[in-house]
DNA sequence: ATGCGGGTGTAATGTTATTACATCAATTGC
DNA sequence: GCAATTGATGTAATAACATTACACCCGCAT
């Protein structure tokens, strides 16, 4: 899955996301985009629908929000197998560590097959406070 | 953290959690409990924020849902340091799988301590089918 | 009896996400 | 050329999920 031509509302909801340090709701992209001419939720989440297919940007569950993908050169994301990735995320600050951990991956992977499961999308966040915030 | 006397709105919201077979919103469990007195979302919410601090309901975050703890009685949910659930979610039955994995847990738990992340809570959650939806 | 903490009841509001319907643009096949 | 199809867009309305604010009540320790 490489990257794909992108329409203009998507172009616009992941340069925000882009430039964006932290998480951002669907409402807040909106808002920051009310000035391109963006009215109604439903032009960022058809836009977002489109950048989470591609792998380009993550919903962090525990947060109703999202991220661009920190990871976007590489096969990171969508590529050979690896697909899961991990978040931790700073309560405190807001900050936002993007990972991934083979081993997790595996396990939970052998879990599945044991039981049969067929797994489309895993999610794994880890709230708590990062190194500076916990000081 | 054993089970401590639950209040009347507590016993009633955890009730109608163990009774049901899969999770359930909020606004579902106010539904369900109409009859017994209960008017408004609040009261949802505020029992169970207890029962997910006694550790007795889990919160499933990719479904804005919850569910009665599977393995109550046991220290599994807030005992002895492997204070972390997975969820297996069947997108086709709704069915909801519980499970540990102490592998995965110790694994994140490195990665915590390597960043000097502190965590506070874990989310892993697995959407998928299970072994009879995916025939 | 007073003050305090925890639980409760109610209303209003805030936040997140979807449904429904109309339009527009690019592509394909005839 | 021109329908038919497909995918993106625009707009409005509504649904679903969650919180804030405020008042009251009760048990209990001072």
């Amino acid at each position: 899955m490489n990257a794909p031509a992108l329409t203009k509302n998507q172009s616009l909801v992941f340069d925000v996301l882009t430039k964006s340090d932290g998480p951002l709701s669907a409402y807040t992209i909106l808002d920051r985009l009310r000035d391109s001419g963006f009215r109604a939720p439903l032009q960022v989440y058809r836009a977002l629908d489109k950048l989470l297919e591609h792998g380009m940007v993550h919903r962090l569950e525990s947060l109703n929000a999202f991220v661009a993908c920190a990871h976007p050169q590489s096969s990171c994301c969508t590529g050979h197998g690896h697909g899961t990735v991990a978040f931790a995320i700073c309560d405190s600050c807001g900050q936002v560590i993007e990972f991934h951990d083979h081993e997790v991956d595996h396990r939970l992977g052998d879990w599945a097959r044991g039981r049969k499961f067929r797994p489309a999308k895993t999610t794994i966040e880890i709230r708590g406070l990062c190194e500076a915030c916990a000081a």
